[in-house]
DNA sequence: CCCTGATTCGC
DNA sequence: GCGAATCAGG
């Protein structure tokens, strides 16, 4: 994936717009949140909403000999269409109480930065797949987000971020 | 554990 | 220039 002029611009608004790297980088797709960032500090965009301080880094440690641990296969390439919304795309959801204390789902609430959605019916869920509903539970489209949830919760990472981490981002940026 | 951005450095 | 690995912090 090479930095075209509209990545490039799709980055500095969604950055300017304080989305997190992960998130910029979930959006534009085919790139890591570590590739976000050094983007970003190749354009000298840095400084935006404080998250962690500049204090001093320390040079990396060359790891050599003692064998520990080896990262080997990282790396998420998920080819999916993302769409591209240039011209409104902003928004986070914005919980003013609980996330799911409601009875009834919002419509259009779910305009985060979620890939794809696999449109899992009810029966088709399984232990792993995550369960975040879409849609009207009482109309016919209504659905599940349905991606791997793992082991460690209902929810896949986008959704359990949705439903779970405004309140610890709240805590940060205390 | 999850996450965040910052930095370094091999490519 | 790019981004993975790493670091430092919440």
């Amino acid at each position: 994936m090479n930095w075209t002029d509209e990545r490039v611009e799709l980055l500095k608004k969604l950055w300017a717009e304080g989305l997190s790297a992960s998130q910029i980088a979930a959006q534009l797709g085919g790139v890591s949140r570590n590739a976000v960032i050094g983007k970003v500090h190749r354009l000298k965009l840095s400084g935006r909403g404080r998250a962690t301080a500049a204090p001093a880094r320390q040079k990396k440690a060359a790891s050599s000999g003692t064998g520990t641990a080896k990262p080997a296969a990282r790396a998420a390439s998920t080819p999916r269409h993302v769409t591209s919304s240039v011209g409104a795309t902003a928004l986070q959801v914005q919980f003013d109480a609980e996330p799911v204390a409601r009875s009834y789902v919002r419509p259009e609430a779910d305009n985060v930065v979620v890939p794809i959605s696999r449109h899992l019916q009810l029966v088709e869920l399984t232990e792993r797949t995550c369960k975040w509903p879409n849609g009207d539970p009482l109309s016919e489209d209504f659905h599940f987000c349905g991606n791997d949830a793992g082991e460690s919760g209902p929810y896949c990472r986008y959704h359990a971020r949705l439903a779970f981490q405004p309140a610890s981002e709240r805590r940060r940026s205390r």
